[in-house]
DNA sequence: CGTTTTTCCGTAAACGTTTACGACAACACA
DNA sequence: TGTGTTGTCGTAAACGTTTACGGAAAAACG
């Protein structure tokens, strides 16, 4: 059916060695056998079998994303995710490598994929995102000594890996100073249960900024919750007392920002007027929302494309002359005032 | 560094042969050695090397999705994705199969990168989304023999390959009965300009309606542009005219409804009140808008989960004992009725 | 006990590449 | 002419599996 290195030999009447070495490029060809080799591949239209091809040289020429819906995704859709993609893949498109997204089951957390696509040697390198404070999969990796980048920093598995993150920390107290700039003191804040590390990092700005101004963290103000519309239509009442209520809301997250939205206008309470509201990352769902919410935006496409990069440089085999390096990044979020606050 | 059947054989002093057919779960090994095999498996972490696997046995136990964002898409983000993606992960999984997505760069149209998919024999067959009337890729697949199913129908390639499509014929049609029953006469349809399947149904269904209710069909009302929110904003000035103006839009595209209402709110019109809005195809973006968008709610997951299905059961590999067969399938849109219309 | 069947396992080929190695011819140089 | 160099190509091994085949031992059967 599909025609082999053999075939495109038998009909150039010429060894499998030299149709090979032509194709890939080598000195050691005749310009002329090569320019035939060439032709007659295009008329055949031949190309290389990538399993015979991956098993000889060792190499996939492929990474694996890592992309693992949460529960409630379904609902969602997660629009954080196409941009991102589009850049990594041309980063990686750039350079002769596929990218191939493995998905697991919502929920399962990737371990049990993540251990498949290693162990079956299905990718030359993959790509984390949703890093966890503490992540298994960063220790499982380092520890098999496979090569891999992650969106996002983690604790785990030291600073031996290119990484590429947003300043969630910055975000969140240039949230809280924007607020008390426009005269809050009482400000909620609301992030996901998970041992993400974003959630950390938001915090700790967020918690940094308030005592810069001279006002008592309150930790009856700061909630967390699953991370989906559900987790903030839940969790929002509970930084909502009946009495010395805060004035505004930072929310960690656009899904959890809707469902606690949702949860205020049930109480009474109409974001942008009876409450400032803030989310730190930025989805088109934040700009058709009303009324439209104050966020946080990241550049995913161009993150994406960075990250392939620092993946690459890391990598020996992709690395410039001056050898492979470790690259590590945190890109800044620039807030988009609109009218929630 | 990764151990192979090799070290796992030489580690228990057997052959390779007899590892591999333990492994497989072969009939002819004994239930002793099985047992020591897959327990040194699991010690040594041991899993097949993929490369090898598919070289000899010429399949890679994996499907592609041919995944081509749109232009726009890199603000938008494509909600539609996730649910049906997870849904198709799931099927495959459940048969040893791994999903993988296959990107390009926004706006090519995925054919170089379908025929390096296929050449290279990346992939055991492929899945395909945005199936356009007359399509080059279903025509480059059938006359390459490669198996395929597809999301939506086509009128290339005959009907020789599975197919899952949403009515959008019907749904069109009850829109529009929806409308008329609330007194609209005048009713304006948008659709993309791409030669997109599914745009064509729409807009029969559309047609066939309004004749059923005596309505003439009047070419000033229909108008198609990019798919995209830019798309909508564009192109829904033009069939609003200065008098006899329409009473209801329907769009055929969630992100171009977007567009189109950020243009009838700079002319003035607000819709839900001064028009009635339907989508077609319902995305959370249409539940938030404010007002929230009528609109038609395809069941995401399932239906990826049944195109898997579908696939696997054209595949003589994977058919059951009655041998394969070519499922054709098309779902019903259910109607969510929110406060545009 | 002899013969046949069954159970289990080892051997080796094959999948489609890439690449180290060596061979051969042509050429340059002294 | 002899020696070394260069350019070009063929040969064959190797990557890690799976599987057809055959063989030896054990079991079943008469």
């Amino acid at each position: 059916m599909a025609s082999s290195i053999h075939d495109l030999a038998r009909h150039l009447n010429i060894s499998i060695g030299t149709v090979s070495r032509a194709l890939n490029g080598r000195a050691d060809v005749n310009a002329d056998t090569r320019q035939r080799v060439l032709e007659a591949a295009k008329q055949l239209n031949y190309a290389p079998n990538q399993s015979g091809r991956s098993l000889r040289q060792g190499a996939t020429h492929s990474i694996a994303f890592m992309m693992q819906p949460h529960p409630g995704d379904l609902e969602y859709g997660e629009p954080f995710f196409i941009p991102f993609l589009t850049g990594l893949q041309a980063g990686f498109a750039e350079r002769g490598l596929d990218l191939i997204v493995a998905m697991g089951a919502p929920g399962d957390y990737q371990q049990e994929r993540l251990r498949r696509v290693v162990e079956t040697r299905r990718a030359d390198a993959v790509v984390l995102a949703w890093t966890r404070r503490e992540d298994e999969r960063i220790d499982y990796l380092t520890e098999r000594g496979f090569p891999f980048a992650t969106l996002g920093r983690s604790r785990s598995g030291s600073t031996s890996y290119p990484s590429l993150d947003l300043d969630f920390e910055k975000a969140g107290s240039e949230a809280v100073d924007r607020l008390v700039a426009r005269g809050h003191r009482r400000i909620a804040a609301i992030r996901p249960s998970l041992d993400l590390n974003f959630g950390h990092l938001f915090l700790a700005g967020y918690r940094k900024a308030l005592r810069r101004h001279g006002i008592e963290v309150d930790p009856a103000l700061i909630a967390d919750g699953f991370i989906n519309e559900a987790g903030g239509y839940q969790v929002t009442p509970r930084v909502m007392p009946a009495e010395d209520r805060p004035t505004a809301i930072i929310f960690n997250n656009d899904a959890m920002a809707l469902g606690g939205c949702k949860a205020l206008a049930e109480m009474g309470i109409r974001p942008g007027h009876d409450i400032a509201v803030i989310v730190i990352v930025d989805t088109p769902l934040c700009r058709y929302f009303s009324p439209a919410l104050t966020a946080f935006r990241p550049s995913l496409e161009p993150m994406g494309r960075r990250l392939a990069e620092m993946l690459l440089a890391s990598l020996p085999a992709f690395a410039g002359p001056e050898g492979p390096r470790i690259i590590r990044e945190v890109w800044p979020l620039e807030l988009i005032a609109r009218e929630s606050d």
